[in-house]
RNA sequence: GCUCCGGUGGUGUAGUCCGGCCAAUCAUUUCGGCCUUUCGAGCCGAAGACUCGGGUUCGAAUCCCGGCCGGAGCACCA
């Protein structure tokens, strides 16, 4: 008889803020984060990035950055560079950084030995006479030589020309997934390398450069896209022929975000025909470009973390974006008066002299002190503020507003406030300083700014009131150029 | 077409493995109210979801089958 079922479940105790629990250990864990560098990282990236890094975080365990640059068409030189920068500003430090580029040795040192194994071979079909073949479950006649034939055709390899042959790791011919029968593990490229020149011609495939890494360098956790998700399965019949362990391998959906097209060629294009004025153009899903519009770090981070690794889609939108990022960014801009389209006026009938006006540069932070607009009965005002009725020049004084005729109306705040004027914001005639906000779309905001913006430094963070935050952006005789983030 | 994967409020998530504590979490959003010399912040309140249809079960967001919808892969790219 059956001894009684006394085992407790272990009911729901996780309750990870995030990210779920990691399959598998926890101890020592190793990561990667693993781009092509075609060009700067953009959110897409992120969502590969901030998991591993989070989870190598939480656990105290190993990041390595591995540069997947084992295609010469595929490698954007500059991206060398933007790829670190972009995850330092994600607040990212890799522990190694890998290039694949140098490991060229190894892999062949690997593809020799899966040879000597007889689990891989050398094929001269040409790829349509094979895939004609494989999709019918039927092997190529190279799949049966020797180990001998295929050692005396790798040494040959590299001085075949390009196409004539490939190496091929034998999988299971009648895969129900063609994808997967006998995949190649090397090919033949006569193209320079950025960094290797001419240097090799028997160039690794990604299927093969990484499951032999991942094994080497140690990876107990693979997160990758579902995209993958058939490589993943290509890569098992590697670790097996090795005999390796496979790391545990989790498969993530695809990440959409509103309005942006994601596709590094494609800004790449955008770029080279002048539509986009570069790789952080505010138009772009680069990191680069959101950083320019004031997007803060951890907003992104955040963001990533909370949709974790689940293998459905999701679709991000700048809502969700904006609101996270108000978060950081409200108490840490200043406030500034800015007139978009400005109209110089007059208020008729005002009579108090010159005053100066103190303002704090932010509401709930008056530590921070006041700035200082000078108010004389003139100002310039935003053409679209500038209707028929009652408004309180913020700070200064009530005027009635009926045409091109602006008087006098009072000066209390309680007056305001009885006649329920709208409060708007105003820029003095003698002290200013013109502004222009790049907007999301590209498009530019022209106006005026009190004069206290020449204070700022490229890089500050404001908000104009009624308008939005923005980013300083650059400083030009000009104008003071800011970028727009969100109301 | 074939091979896989997935579907919880507008959006993003928790819960699904091990059915009941889920008349479903949190964030964002939207709408009210309070406060405030910003349309920001803060405070209070509200709105809004288990893709559909069957089945199993005392009981289903959770298990099974089917439909619908979405996505990925099907390279000598990564």
């Amino acid at each position: 008889m059956e001894k009684y079922d006394v085992e407790v479940k272990e009911k729901k105790t996780k309750k990870e803020v995030g990210l779920q629990e990691l399959p598998g250990t926890h101890e020592n864990i190793v990561m990667r984060f693993a781009p092509n560098p075609s060009g700067p990282l953009h959110v897409g990236h992120a969502r590969a990035a901030v998991p591993n890094a989070e989870y190598v975080k939480r656990h105290d365990g190993k990041l390595i950055l591995r540069i997947e640059d084992t295609d010469p068409k595929r490698v954007y030189e500059p991206a060398y560079e933007m790829i670190p920068e972009d995850l330092e500003w994600l607040g990212i430090k890799a522990d190694e950084i890998i290039y694949q580029s140098d490991r060229f040795e190894t892999y062949y040192d690997y593809a020799k030995q899966l040879i000597e194994k007889g689990a891989a071979y050398m094929c001269t079909c040409d790829g349509a006479t094979f895939k004609e073949l494989k999709d019918n479950c039927k092997p190529c006649p190279c799949r049966d030589n020797s180990v001998e034939e295929n050692l005396e055709l790798w040494e040959k390899f590299p001085e075949m020309d390009v196409g004539e042959a490939v190496l091929r790791v034998k999988t299971d011919i009648e895969h129900k997934n063609p994808a997967i029968r006998d995949w190649v593990a090397m090919r033949i490229v006569k193209e320079s390398h950025p960094r290797l020149g001419d240097k090799y011609s028997i160039y690794p495939m990604m299927n093969f450069s990484v499951a032999v890494d991942d094994h080497l360098l140690g990876l107990t956790h693979v997160l990758r896209g579902k995209d993958h998700l058939a490589n993943t399965e290509k890569q098992k019949y590697l670790y097996e022929h090795m005999g390796w362990e496979m790391p545990e391998f989790i498969h993530y959906g695809r990440l959409k975000m509103e309005d942006i097209a994601l596709s590094t060629s494609k800004a790449m294009e955008g770029i080279e025909k002048g539509e986009y004025s570069g790789w952080d153009d505010p138009r772009l899903g680069t990191l680069k470009a959101l950083a320019r519009r004031g997007i803060d770090p951890r907003t992104i981070y955040s963001l990533i973390t909370e949709i974790g690794v689940k293998s459905s889609d999701s679709a991000i939108s700048w809502k969700k974006i904006h609101g996270l990022n108000r978060n950081y960014i409200e108490p840490i801009a200043n406030r500034y008066f800015f007139v978009e389209n400005p109209v110089e006026i007059t208020v008729d009938g005002y009579d108090d002299g010159e005053v100066t006006i103190e303002r704090p540069l932010h509401a709930d932070h008056t530590d921070r002190g006041n700035r200082k607009l000078l108010f004389d009965g003139t100002a310039y005002l935003a053409k679209e503020d500038i209707n028929d009725g009652i408004v309180r020049l913020m700070d200064a004084v009530n005027a009635d507003i009926s045409g091109d005729n602006i008087s006098y109306n009072s000066t209390s705040f309680e007056d305001a406030r009885s006649q329920k004027a709208k409060i708007i914001q105003w820029v003095p005639v003698k002290e200013n300083v013109p502004v222009k906000i790049v907007m999301p779309d590209g498009s530019v905001k022209k106006g005026l700014g009190e004069v206290d913006i020449k204070e700022l430094k490229v890089g500050d963070m404001v908000q104009f009131e009624r308008v939005g935050f923005a980013r300083l952006d650059e400083i030009t005789d000009d104008a003071i150029i800011f970028y727009f983030a969100h109301k």
